[in-house]
DNA sequence: AAATTATTTAAACATTTGTTTAGTTTTAAA
DNA sequence: TTTAAAACTAAACAAATGTTTAAATAATTT
């Protein structure tokens, strides 16, 4: 890893445990083991990192649902099951990153940026949205509200997993529990949502 | 409104769309028309003023769903119901505060507030997970998984509105669109989560 | 009315902030 | 091996930060 990518790699945990503006080029710096100027150097300034990091660590992971809709060997409810899966597989394994997202979404600041994370966490929504029409469109699902459905599915797995605290009040655990090295949660919480959208969207 | 409470009120304006250290003692000042001194004089730093706009804003939500647990007039599921009317009603009212909470319980800074928000997060998801359990118990409702359906509900409602951008953004709606004045998503949304609840609960 | 307390002010305080400079070392090309 | 570009450093920069001071004004009490 070259002395670029440890100041963003750095930068994602600072920013996602501190916030944009709780975090200082110095303690990046400090973190990554580089002299303060090489951010300005590298990045140019601080808000340029910033987007540089949402750029380096979205880029790999477009379109991975397009291949799951277009799929005709499997049912809907199948590509809903399938769906939820990913969708907190991905969660687990970038959770610090998810918070970081979402809570520049509820700023009022930035708006480019907000732009184009809203565009990230739209792909999201949108593959749900795709299926759940399609679902409805072949007559296995009722005709349910589509944007709201799928605000619910990616609502449930995101709020859970707001903060570790926020995980361990709502599931009453001791304050020990780690969410995110937890596999029976991710179990759980699998089960819970592809049940609630079963319930939800196949007709009586 | 005095002196005190002008600080408040700015500062509830201000680390809601900025977050806490995106907003300066100065720029909280200047909103409140007061002299940047009031600001220690009164709270004694600026950390503790954010614990006193916390605290100012909660202060006078407590315990407002005890009664309708214990009312035995009407059935479990309309209770579900009136419950999430209420919680809709509440975000609605008090949108930016409560985006406040939610991005201050994903930084890791300052457990001590983060203890005392998670607190008080807990009291809207331990009313529905008491309803629920209540419906599981009187056998009306089905077995479900009490915890992440609480997580369902109060996850849907945030999600949708983490921001207005990601509102418009998920309806398909134009920018002008201002989810907080619009009487109709309120409906919508309400509507959405009483029959995925319903749904989710009610045994067949 | 005088004395006391509370409120308000402008200015200064010490740090910290992001950024730049000017110079050095390292790397790679000619 | 010389030359040129890239990578890196310590120090300084100006601006902004939260906070305090000391003095002035306003309100209240005696």
């Amino acid at each position: 890893m070259n002395k670029r990518e440890t100041i963003i790699e750095s930068s994602i945990k600072l920013f996602s445990n501190k916030g944009f503006e709780g975090t200082s080029v110095r303690e990046i710096a400090a973190e990554a083991g580089v002299n303060v100027a090489m951010i300005n150097y590298y990045f140019g300034s601080k808000e340029k990192l910033f987007e540089k990091v949402v750029e380096y660590r979205t880029s790999f992971l477009r379109g991975v649902f397009s291949e799951l809709v277009n799929n005709k060997k499997i049912s809907q409810i199948e590509k809903v099951d399938f769906m939820i899966e990913q969708l907190i597989e991905r969660k687990f394994s970038d959770e610090k990153f998810s918070r970081l997202l979402h809570r520049e979404m509820s700023l009022e600041l930035r708006p480019q940026m907000r732009s184009a994370i809203s565009s990230i966490l739209l792909r999201n929504i949108d593959s749900v949205k795709t299926i759940i029409r399609d679902g409805i469109k072949d007559g296995v699902f009722q005709s349910v509200d589509i944007e709201l459905t799928a605000t619910t599915v990616l609502g449930t797995i995101h709020y859970l997993l707001t903060s570790d605290t926020m995980c361990q009040k709502i599931l009453g655990k001791k304050e020990g529990f780690s969410p995110f090295q937890n596999k029976q949660l991710k179990k759980r919480l699998s089960d819970h949502t592809k049940q609630l959208m079963r319930s939800h969207l196949l007709k009586k």
